[in-house]
DNA sequence: ATCGAACTATTACGATTGTAATTTTTCCTT
DNA sequence: AAGGAAAAATTACAATCGTAATAGTTCGAT
């Protein structure tokens, strides 16, 4: 499990594109990107041919073009660009990693109640498991 | 300000031995750096020339070797790379980013209470701000 | 059946990266 | 001063990436 290939800082835009909606043909994705984006036809087009080559997307045809949709699902990339990221600039420690962003990073007010809150439930969680980790551990 | 390079995966394990201490010399960086690392006192002198070459690092003549020390922080290359984490996978939202590394990542107990304390006086801090902001907007 | 527009596929090319080997320079030792 | 070991600098080479241009193919209209 877990084969995701590397999807570059360019193909990613074309992944998000892809995930928001699908199946989509070339030409629909072109017009889907952000505006800020100024790629040619051909850039996009060779972008969507090396996610195809990396098996990231599949297609069917559809006249005379293809219709693209996801193979990966964000959730599996997100999940294995963050472990790469994790791993690269903080050596493995999420927790560092987080506390840092939270100490960078200018959070709303509203932001911060949610992480809150949702570490709170987490909390919660986490102490209710406790005794079932400790019945198999002792096992 | 802030013209931080692109340090690449390999270019950042070399990075974290020099933060750690410094100055070392080439033969010190090849020793300290993590056992399960297996690459070729050539291979690390090339990473080390191309930090030079990137300005990421710097060295001081001493007997027939060099004495390399940072040039850049830890904490503005961290800095750097996660801005662009961020936008390449999370489209720039910090807070969601966050909100899914905590949903993902298996934290301890500890952490979990570390991250929460650390929320929870975030959250007073911005309730204090909260009144002098909103005078300077008022002014 | 044919021709052209629209698609897809192939090729291009310089930069960066991982991974070294080879060449050049430079002190230290004799 | 010379020779050699060790360090640094240069060169190598395939893969990936950004950015397209060009070549090949195919569907639809005449």
């Amino acid at each position: 499990m877990s084969n995701v290939p590397k999807i570059s800082e360019a193909e990613w835009e074309i992944m998000r594109v892809i995930w928001k909606q699908s199946p989509l043909t070339a030409e629909q994705i072109v017009l889907q990107l952000p505006g800020e984006i100024e790629w040619s036809d051909q850039t996009v087009r060779t972008f969507i041919n090396r996610l195809l080559k990396k098996k990231a997307i599949g297609f069917e045809k559809s006249g005379r073009s293809y219709l693209y949709f996801p193979l990966l699902s964000e959730k599996e990339c997100i999940r294995a660009e963050s472990q790469s990221f994790l791993k690269r600039v903080f050596n493995g420690a999420a927790d560092i990693m987080v506390t840092n962003f939270l100490e960078e990073t200018d959070l709303s007010q509203q932001e911060i109640d949610k992480l809150h809150k949702f570490l709170t439930e987490k909390k919660e969680r986490k102490t209710k498991e406790r005794g079932s980790d400790e019945d198999q551990i002792k096992r």
